[in-house]
DNA sequence: ATGACCTATTGACAGTGTCAATTTGTTACC
DNA sequence: GGTAACAAATTGACACTGTCAATAGGTCAT
């Protein structure tokens, strides 16, 4: 009565950004359509219309969901997390890491400027968050030392969001070396470290 | 004779890749569709299906060549580069990000695994070629020293890339600091020199 | 119960990618 | 030189897609 079966179809919503994202995984954005997400919950094809008035706004929605899923995860693992920044900092980009790798259609989504509306308050409150996620434990580190903590913050974003999308790709795939492909991540993180140890002694170069 | 008005048109094939690449910048991936491409070129609806059976294999060729056009960029800048590892690999990663910049619905379709055949012999060879010449830099640098030299290309790859994309997406517009946009991108690479004069010596512990 | 309002359906429109059948143009051979 | 073989481009069709307007349905307050 309070939530479901209210109108027509109860919640719907909620069911359709289910369907989407249920279609998200299984073909990418492409087959995330209005109609096949319609066709998915059952209900005629120009019903989202009333809850999305696009494709556009749908997948923007859709992407500010994911982005909370992330970012509960990351929630989850600081809480558990010990006080080093350096293994909280890991924590988050291990997160990221493991989110595109179990779901890399969800991540390829996340950063797609041509069909989700980045300029909107609902993704960019969202961002802001991230960021400041990682600017927080950074500036721990850095307390005290003369760092230029946006740069490390942006470096290491990057780092990280950059390693899961030219994996996706298939960019890293032959690459023999010693460290196996498992272990690629957390060598790349112990290897920022370096710049975290070293970087706030060279600033003033 | 030779390569001009010897059939109907001409030679469609490099014409179409044309249009396709000024779609591109127009619109996006989005916008270069196959009737779109040969609209404007100026021929039927259905002439690509001649040359590109698929609007994948048209997205994949057009791919290839803004790769080519990258490589033939990063080359220009090697040639006139100094024998300074460090210069040379801050001229290759300064190649990507002003392509980037400059042209960010081109470099957008290069990472896209969903529309274009990254496991076409014709893409891997070009990212092989590409990391190659990353790797090759690195391997000057870190001769006679102990160091993961996978670990740091992809890192360092990977750190490019996602700036560029991040950027590109508008993530770090309203980053306020001291570094001023246009030079954030060189605050990055001068940060990263850290990894390549420290890592070699914390890879043992 | 009546009317207002939100929600969903239906039908239409222009546009897309892809395929089959056809016409056109070019080349090579006898 | 005429003709057959072949490649290239056109045409028309099919099943899709997103979006919009008009319609019908269900729910609520008056």
């Amino acid at each position: 009565m309070t939530k479901n079966k209210q109108f027509h179809h109860g919640d719907l919503k909620t069911a359709l950004l289910r369907a989407a994202r249920d279609l998200l995984d299984e073909g990418g954005e492409t087959g995330v359509g209005v109609r096949a997400v319609a066709r998915k919950v059952g209900v005629s094809h120009a019903a989202p219309v009333n809850h999305f008035k696009d494709r556009r706004t749908l997948l923007t929605a859709l992407t500010a969901e994911l982005i909370d899923d992330v970012r509960a995860d990351i929630d989850l693992r600081l809480k558990v997390a010990p006080k080093d920044p350096f293994v909280r900092i890991e924590a988050i980009a291990t997160a990221f890491i493991d989110y595109g790798v179990r779901h890399p259609n969800r991540y390829a989504l996340l950063w797609r400027y041509d069909v989700v509306d980045h300029e909107s308050e609902m993704m960019r409150s969202r961002s802001d968050v991230i960021y400041e996620l990682i600017c927080n434990e950074i500036d721990i580190l850095a307390s005290g030392r003369n760092i230029d903590r946006d740069t490390i913050a942006i470096g290491l974003w990057s780092m990280v969001h950059g390693y899961i999308d030219l994996k996706t790709v298939g960019m890293f795939e032959d690459r023999n070396d010693s460290v196996t492909g498992d272990e690629r991540p957390k060598a790349l993180i112990k290897m920022f470290r370096t710049v975290l140890d070293n970087y706030g002694l060279n600033l003033s170069k």
